[in-house]
DNA sequence: GCCGTTTTCGGCCCGACTGTTTTCAGTCG
């Protein structure tokens, strides 16, 4: 039983913060740490790698690679083992606390004995934790805060809910003068923060934050962050010439730009967020765009999208990076749902907002019947609907196809009869029920449902619904395996709490052939303009226009589907 | 723990900000 090379990189990781936990030489964790950015930027999995190749790898020596055998021959690391022996899973806990790092828990464990996150609130309490050196009343009143946050905390932002707070704080700066970097920026489905790069001088604008702000945390010339609508927002000042350079360090990834850095120092600069500095002369350029940096280090300009260390920056060396797609090459909307089922619209609002949108084509992809709770469709009534698609058709210049979203049942069956399916333009299969099956039968279970002639598209492939629903658990490489086989697509949902599936699954999906579907699920007119956030995950699974089922033009679609 | 046409020893990406300081450690991005 291998793994993949993401979790050998998370178990890496974990190990590199339990190494510092126990006091060990922060050099041999940083061992640790580029251990797994190496392994995870890999497109070659590392199991299997004969040990030659496997040393072969930067970052990778003797050591390491004795522990990615354990970890692909199926074993647990003996490392991680004996770390985990030698420290409560409580006091490893404490490093999910703002402004705790593992040096931070070392020292609360080692000095004053606390092991729980409760253990450290008495004693912040109890002014115990500034009786030690370096720490004082305001760490103590800081670790009390970050507490009272963890207990509320709701993780990670939908990028919906980002974007509420984004408008927020851009009432506070001027247009023009800003823009928002970080993960936003690369489009992630999930925000932690938001990161905001700012021409405007910070005599202006610090006043304005600090007058709104739920709360400042830092208030700087060069940087102010502040908590926003419960959300953290950092703002870097700088001059309008330096602002490729800022706008690159931060729109990140942290990855990438390590990556870039030791470019840089190979090439006998050193990059920083201000220029780049000619190291033998300390001369600085700076940089007013992003394009000007990537071309001083002979790279094709990185979309923000493929910024991850995940091979892009060798493909913007090599030229070879993919031209992605974006929201102009689609011609139509593959998931949306109408009254017939949960829907609000009719199919003839249906075919008005899809002319609307400019495109050719959009399906009507309504439940099957045996998903109670959404007034799915009979065989019949899929008849009935079919007929007054055909008579909304003969008006629209934009084509209603009539479709389906029919359930895998939990027995792999699927909700309506193949002689029913068998009529229908396109075909989406979809898990709606039975979510806790276990990975092999839920595996077999869509399996099973890809297996069949006329499905065509598997929708939403995990099930994940963002900070509500983990994912159902699943093989998704055995699902993209057999995708490619009976070339059935597979989904992006557009809607921005799925975005399912997510990007590293289309980029495993697109590397393997597998035609991408985009869909964005939507049940009213509004949701019909959520299709950018499934472009921005094709674009982040590498995806180029022909890449997806619905670049295709009416007839090219039809022909895939027949 | 890893690595090297500057190096097999002595480095390891870089900087802002805070708190507790008297020159810096820790955290964060």
């Amino acid at each position: 039983m291998g793994c993949t090379n993401r979790q050998v990189a998370d178990t890496f990781r974990f190990i590199s913060q339990l190494l510092l936990i126990r006091g060990e030489d922060p050099f041999r964790v940083r061992a640790f740490q580029r251990a797994a950015m190496a392994i995870e930027g890999r497109e070659e999995p590392i199991c299997g790698m004969p040990s030659d190749r496997l040393l072969a790898v930067p970052g990778i020596g003797p050591h390491l690679a004795a522990q990615v055998g354990e970890l692909c021959a199926g074993r647990e690391s003996s490392l991680l083992l004996e770390l985990q022996q030698s420290i409560p899973a409580s006091v490893i806990a404490l490093l999910e606390l703002d402004q705790v790092g593992p040096k931070t828990v070392h020292r609360l464990w080692h000095e004053l004995g606390v092991s729980t996150i409760e253990d450290l609130e008495q004693a912040a309490q109890a002014h115990r934790v500034s009786t030690l050196k370096g720490f004082g009343a305001k760490k103590e009143e800081e670790l009390l805060k970050a507490i009272a946050r963890h207990r509320r905390s709701t993780g990670r932002m939908t990028r919906v809910q980002a974007e509420a707070v984004l408008a927020g704080v851009a009432a506070l700066l001027t247009d023009g003068t800003y823009t928002v970097a970080g993960s936003f920026r690369r489009g992630r489905s999930t925000i932690g923060d938001l990161d905001i790069v700012s021409t405007e001088a910070p005599a202006v604008v610090n006043p304005r934050l600090v007058v709104r702000a739920d709360e400042v945390i830092d208030l700087g010339e060069k940087r102010t962050s502040i908590r926003f609508m419960g959300q953290r927002v950092d703002i870097r000042f700088c001059s309008p010439d330096q602002y490729g350079t800022m706008l690159m360090y931060l729109t990140g990834s942290k990855d990438f730009n390590i990556r870039l850095r030791e470019i840089a120092l190979s090439a006998g600069w050193r990059l920083n967020e201000y220029g780049i500095e000619e190291r033998t002369t300390g001369s600085l350029r700076t940089a007013a765009t992003e394009e000007e940096v990537f071309s001083m280090f002979g790279m094709d300009p990185v979309p923000p999208e493929l910024r991850e260390d995940h091979g892009e920056v060798e493909a913007a060396l090599e030229h070879t990076l993919p031209a992605l797609v974006t929201p102009a090459d689609l011609r139509g909307d593959l998931h949306v749902h109408s009254r017939w089922s949960d829907g609000s619209m009719t199919i003839q609002e249906l075919a008005g907002a899809g002319e609307a949108l400019g495109y050719q084509y959009i399906i009507c992809s309504d439940h099957s019947a045996s998903l109670g709770v959404a007034h799915g469709l009979s065989a019949a009534e899929v008849q009935k609907q079919q007929h007054e698609i055909e008579v909304v058709n003969r008006s629209s210049s934009c084509r209603v196809l009539a479709g389906i979203e029919v359930d895998i049942l939990s027995n792999g069956s699927l909700g309506l009869p193949d002689k029913t399916l068998q009529d229908l333009d396109l075909v989406i299969a979809s898990v709606h029920s039975g979510f806790h099956q276990e990975e092999d039968v839920m595996t077999r279970r869509i399996l099973s449902a890809i297996e069949n002639e006329h499905v065509d598209i598997i929708g939403h492939p995990t099930g994940r619904v963002l900070g509500r629903r983990d994912p159902y658990a699943v093989d998704l490489d055995r699902v993209i395996e057999a995708a490619a086989v009976h070339r059935t697509a597979l989904e992006i949902n557009a809607s921005p709490s799925r975005l399912d599936l997510d990007d590293t699954g289309v980029r495993k999906a697109r590397d393997r052939g597998v035609a991408i579907s985009l869909g964005t699920d939507a049940h009213m007119q509004a949701e019909l303009g959520n299709m950018p956030y499934g472009i921005q995950v094709a674009r982040r699974g590498w995806c180029r226009p022909a890449d997806l089922l619905n670049t295709r033009d009416l007839s090219s679609l039809l022909e895939w589907a027949a």
